[in-house]
DNA sequence: TTGACGCGTAGGATATCGCCTACGTATCGT
DNA sequence: ACGATACGTAGGCGATATCCTACGCGTCAA
């Protein structure tokens, strides 16, 4: 069969390896668990990070190892424990990511905003 | 200037899953730039969308479908056509989701800028 | 009314995800 | 040296994701 596009232009264009890593490994509820916790409770060995979940600890060391490889946590050896810590920079590219965006969210804001101004009682922003 | 929102837009289930469903959603390059299209381009019916990609026409219904399911675009019938609308609301709780971690890579930066500012020679871009 | 158009869904094929158990490697305590 | 500890990896297995083609339903134009 014949697929003639005009412009196909394939979306993955852009650094497939950077930015589809990190929203991939925020997509899965337990790492970002894992994010918060190392965020709450600072660098842990993979122990006990691994107390906090019901899955066994092979499938934790899977979901550290998709952090690691997005760049959002990183390993510290120290004897036969290996402490992961928090990296937050992919996450701060993500706050960029969504820049072009906030002004639509914040509309919707505003429209809210407008419809409670209706009911004599705010101040505007 | 903290708003206490009273049931807005979508009356939807706003507990883990919805958060889940909008990290899910964003975890795919084809449907984060459908996203990018909606906000530079406008609404659109699917058929404009669909020139963008060489993926058949199905498919990107299917990846509408996961958008529209996390909240991220409205759809309104025109004819027989189907205009697609960016809803960036869920954007927002992402941001807020994001806040917790922003001193972490705020520091990170803080870091970096001081190791440059130790380096006379060199400029930074 | 009839056919083309716009779109979604059904169902299948394949790849990847997320979990498990079993096991290998390095380190620590005795 | 020896066993226990901390961790990663290998491989299997069911569920889900992502693409496809085929098709059904509503709308428009002639």
């Amino acid at each position: 069969m014949v697929r003639v596009k005009a412009t196909p232009v394939p979306p993955a264009v852009r650094s497939v390896s950077g930015q589809d890593r990190v929203f991939a490994a925020l997509a899965n509820g337990t790492r970002r668990e894992v994010l918060r916790l190392l965020r709450e409770d600072g660098p842990q060995p993979v122990q006990q990070l691994a107390e906090r979940f019901t899955m066994r600890r092979p499938s934790l060391s899977e979901h550290l190892k998709v952090l690691r490889e997005a760049g959002l946590v990183s390993e510290e050896r120290a004897g036969r424990q290996r402490i992961y810590r928090l990296e937050a920079a992919p996450l701060g590219e993500v706050q960029d990511w969504l820049g072009p965006y906030e002004r639509f969210w914040r509309a919707k804001l505003a429209d809210l905003g407008e419809l409670l101004d209706r009911i004599p009682d705010e101040e505007a922003q």
